[in-house]
DNA sequence: CAGTTTGTTCAAGATTTATTGAACAAGATA
DNA sequence: TATCTTGTTCAATAAATCTTGAACAAACTG
């Protein structure tokens, strides 16, 4: 017979392909391989599938299921859908885009750029203890021009969320489309 | 005397702690500490750096350096300033935040949206593939949940270059500010 | 209680990614 | 042409990250 433990589990082609979309969406914003394996077969799946079942279709070990679906709780991108006479947890995806996105930026970016704007609190004093006068204004420019950057960023993500979330804006720049919040 | 080859190109306070920024900003979106390191040594200097310079004062090897170089003049993000009399490169940071965003999206950003768009193509195909009625429909539903995603996240890019640009937007969700392209 | 089911933890191993540095190419200089 | 300067390439090494799986904890079952 063939090799290898063959179950009737196996991935379809277009559940393959589709959990692959996913696994390159991972990878982009900087999330493990199996993170975006157990988000795209919940993805595919009709139903609530429980922590066995991604270990045995994904054919990945239960630590890494385990971890992955911390993770994906932690965002908001995974739920759990509690399943009259089991014991099992079952798992179910998170489907709006806007939420899932709220999630990613609130525990994965919010962090970097709250710890950021401590930085540069602290980076301030450390300039004027630069003796070069010259050198100690161009840097306080250049810090000033960091802190544009910051409020800008920070700015952003509501209008990003406004956005996902429906909202249109009027926009003069792409002739086609009309925005308006 | 002291240990090492101490030379007095060693790195001041000031300017290792807004390196550190950098290197941070940069692991943020996926790129490495070198990447982080040049940017912001050029971000802290009042003129134009050579080569040898960063390769002295970040104590990184010319391999890095030159690659680093490369990627971000690729990104935008560092520019080439000709300095008459010398040989040597000489190199300038991007200052406005638009152009390197908008530098990191086409390049880092914009291949893989456009490899999803494809992939997202040949998904529907290997959906028709699928046997069972119901499970195809589902799939086909959520593929259109995609399509609909990869259509907002198309729609964000010029609204956020726009908002960086300087536009402002009208903002009914967050009531201290306003905004209007 | 003893045994079972379900899921977690974390150290060790595997894999991926970044960095180094010696060999090399291209162009200036003498 | 021979030599020097400047920067690039890429195979080897180092470092960071992910995955595994055995040991463990917690909660249910009989």
């Amino acid at each position: 017979m063939s090799a290898s433990s063959s179950n009737d589990s196996a991935l379809s082609a277009w559940e393959a392909s589709m959990i692959d979309v996913f696994v390159r969406a991972a990878s982009l914003i900087g999330l493990p391989r199996s993170i975006g394996e157990i988000y795209g077969l919940l993805y595919c799946s009709p139903r609530a599938l429980t922590f066995d079942e991604l270990v045995e279709r994904l054919q990945i070990s239960k630590g890494s299921v385990s971890q992955g679906v911390k993770l994906l709780r932690q965002l908001g991108a995974v739920k759990l859908k509690y399943v009259a006479g089991s014991r099992r947890d079952h798992y179910q995806p998170e489907l709006s885009m806007k939420r899932l996105v709220r999630g990613f930026i609130k525990d994965q970016f919010e962090p970097h750029l709250s710890s950021g704007s401590e930085r540069l609190q602290g980076l301030e004093s450390l300039i004027q203890q630069e003796d070069n006068e010259a050198l100690r204004e161009h840097a306080m420019g250049r810090l000033g021009t960091l802190l544009t950057w910051q409020q800008r960023t920070r700015k952003l993500v509501p209008i990003v969320m406004a956005v996902l979330g429906g909202a249109k804006l009027f926009d003069q720049d792409s002739s086609a489309d009309e925005y308006v919040i």
